[in-house]
DNA sequence: GTCTTGCTCAACCATGTGGTTGATTAAACG
DNA sequence: CGTTTAATCAACCACATGGTTGAGCAAGAC
């Protein structure tokens, strides 16, 4: 990934780690310190101090100051990034999955001897519009 | 990542990437066959072929056979494993958001000076449990 | 059989990632 | 002041990732 700027890649990204989505599952109990947090894991502060850089940018969590403390907090909005993202292309499979059953369905006893061009299994390009369009 | 194994962590990992999200946009459409998912991206059809790899260990497609060409079909399933994950904390981070502010609400006016000890922020160690148990 | 099409495999390269250790900053404690 | 605590920065290492090109393979076309 040379370039990797975009909210979305950064936020899955994030999740692509069991040790990072640990760490979310457990802010997502209460903010915790970055030694609280680094506790359970058998891997080193700065690991864990890493771990949280990627989750901050990724919008994931924030570090405030208390003292020589830096309390994490979850903030759960950049799940709706990601929901959003997830659920309209699923709803847009479980669609299709529902007109191909109607399609068989009519389908039932009829001719599928399409000889005359045989490639082209479906027509992505044209219903396909970047996701940037909309949310 | 040296041990990546873990169903989420593919999945995380596979959508992390625009093209490879994009592809699902497309897929979600309608099946593809590699050399058509590839007609769009300035990038080599081995390329592609490496990101379908990805997105199919990840379960998120299937590849068949049809003749020379591989119709790639979009397993919209595996999003659910992703929903559930998400929604499970972003969930528990809300609620916790409303108890945060009753305790606010409730702590107006209340004297606030716990000198006494002035950590822990928290108390994440207790409710957490590995993502594991349940789904 | 030979050619072409559609795709994958293999080797390689640059960069990214997750981990390490050691040094450093910043604030509280003595 | 110097020391301890909490966390970050910096340099380094092994390996993963995303890209490339070139070769190979399987199935239809000729």
């Amino acid at each position: 990934m040379v370039e990797q700027d975009d909210r979305l890649s950064r936020v899955f990204g994030a999740l692509a780690d069991p040790t990072r989505r640990d760490m979310v599952a457990r802010l997502a109990a209460g903010d915790a310190t970055v030694s609280e947090l680094a506790a359970p894991y058998a891997v080193s502060l700065q690991a864990v101090s890493k771990h949280l850089k990627v989750l901050e940018e990724a919008g994931l969590v924030q570090r405030s100051r208390d003292a020589q403390r830096r309390p994490v907090h979850l903030d759960a909005e950049v799940f709706d990034l990601m929901t959003k993202w997830i659920e309209r292309y699923r709803r847009q499979a479980e669609e299709r999955y529902r007109r191909l059953d109607q399609v068989l369905a009519r389908m039932q006893g009829k001719d599928i001897d399409d000889t005359d061009d045989p490639r082209r299994p479906n027509d992505a390009e044209r219903q396909h519009r970047p996701e940037g369009a909309a949310g």
